[in-house]
DNA sequence: GTTAGCATGTAAGGAGTTACATGATTTT
DNA sequence: AAAATCATGTAACTCCTTACATGCTAAC
């Protein structure tokens, strides 16, 4: 009924608020800035999300009354901060290693929040997302072997173009995973084992 | 109130059944052959998609009475097809050059049905994809000029993949669009002016 | 002194999703 | 005879979108 708006943009806010309080306006900006390559939100979105987030006191307002100073920078009205139980459940959402985490809608905002993710929740999510690439990449190659069906030479294009984005990605992922495993072994043992490396290898 | 569900979904319907006459379960079969790197359908959605179609009577339905015989391939009961109407909806739709059709909602169907769509709106879309994408390589590149902000090495990882896939993309459509005006070049001042070619260089 | 950007919202509704329910037919 | 796949649907719901409404402040 009331709470459980578990889509991205709760965690996307959550997540940014947890680096650092901010108001409305700067935290859409944030906002796609972050996700922009995959989806963008609008104030339509952003202002519903807060009040809902703000009434299950997962964050809470700060108005600052006065301040007509343009301090560094320049801010006013309202800044959103994030509250003991909005802490705990950016952790919680952050620590499922499910489907959510790994399908098209939510991977983006998982991974760009994997710097507060636990070392093995990463792991599984980088597999997962993985195995369902390679599931897509496997339904496609058949699909495409049954090509008695005429296909106009657009649509194949564009299957084309799907199937090379597609493994591009796992490439992607590939190396993801092979440098957090290299992080495991480097700091096997250590207590904790919250590794705080990110990720390595940028040669592409 | 009633009709005017323009989504995806009813494009691709409506373009598929434009090919040859199907039921429902084939429909969501080919439907995510073709858009399956994008978007996934279920029958849920399927199903009351097809319903409202045949309320505005873009579509109808040949029920199957007896039809016990496993003949070629095999089907059976509800076989759904294009009327007159549907015919001149999906002309309509395919004709309109905006927003809708560059989107990253839109604009894989759209493409996916170019070879039912004018020579000139093709261009017009691929043009407007483009000038879409690069908007988005601007604002992100302007976001990563300011870098003061201290971001996690996960969010610029993901960051450089999405900037790196929207580049991707970018020369994947220069290459469509000089294939498009060479196609229009090799056929100036023929009748009609539809251009039937297709994609010419898979050269990647 | 007017455009552009900052800042906060609401009302209505659209486009699909999820979960469920059911049964026929084919393969193993 | 069990399991898989074919085949068709519905009710309730969710997450977000669109369009609108408002006012303040900085830059030109």
């Amino acid at each position: 009924m009331s709470g459980q708006r578990s889509g991205v943009l709760e965690l996307a806010v959550l997540g940014l608020l947890h680096e650092t309080p901010m108001h409305g306006y700067e935290l859409r900006k944030r906002l796609n800035a972050v996700l922009g390559a995959f989806r963008a939100f609008g104030y339509g979105s952003l202002y519903p999300c807060l009040k809902g987030l703000l009434a299950q006191g997962l964050i809470a307002e700060d108005t600052i009354p006065g301040a007509p100073k343009p301090l560094a920078g320049r801010r006013s009205k309202i800044v959103y901060r994030l509250t003991a139980d909005g802490k705990e459940r950016l952790q919680d959402l952050l620590s499922q290693a499910g489907p959510a985490a790994w399908e098209d809608d939510g991977f983006g905002v998982h991974f760009a929040f994997f710097g507060q993710t636990r070392a093995d929740i990463r792991l599984r999510i980088l597999e997962g997302r993985r195995s369902r690439l390679e599931e897509r990449l496997e339904s496609f190659r058949a699909g495409l072997s049954r090509t008695r069906e005429r296909v106009d030479s657009y649509t194949l294009e564009l299957q084309r173009h799907g199937l090379e984005s597609v493994e591009r990605e796992v490439r992607w992922l590939n190396e993801l995973i092979a440098s957090e495993r290299q992080s495991d072994d480097e700091s096997a043992g250590r207590p904790g084992g919250h590794t705080e490396s990110g990720p390595a290898g940028t040669a592409g």
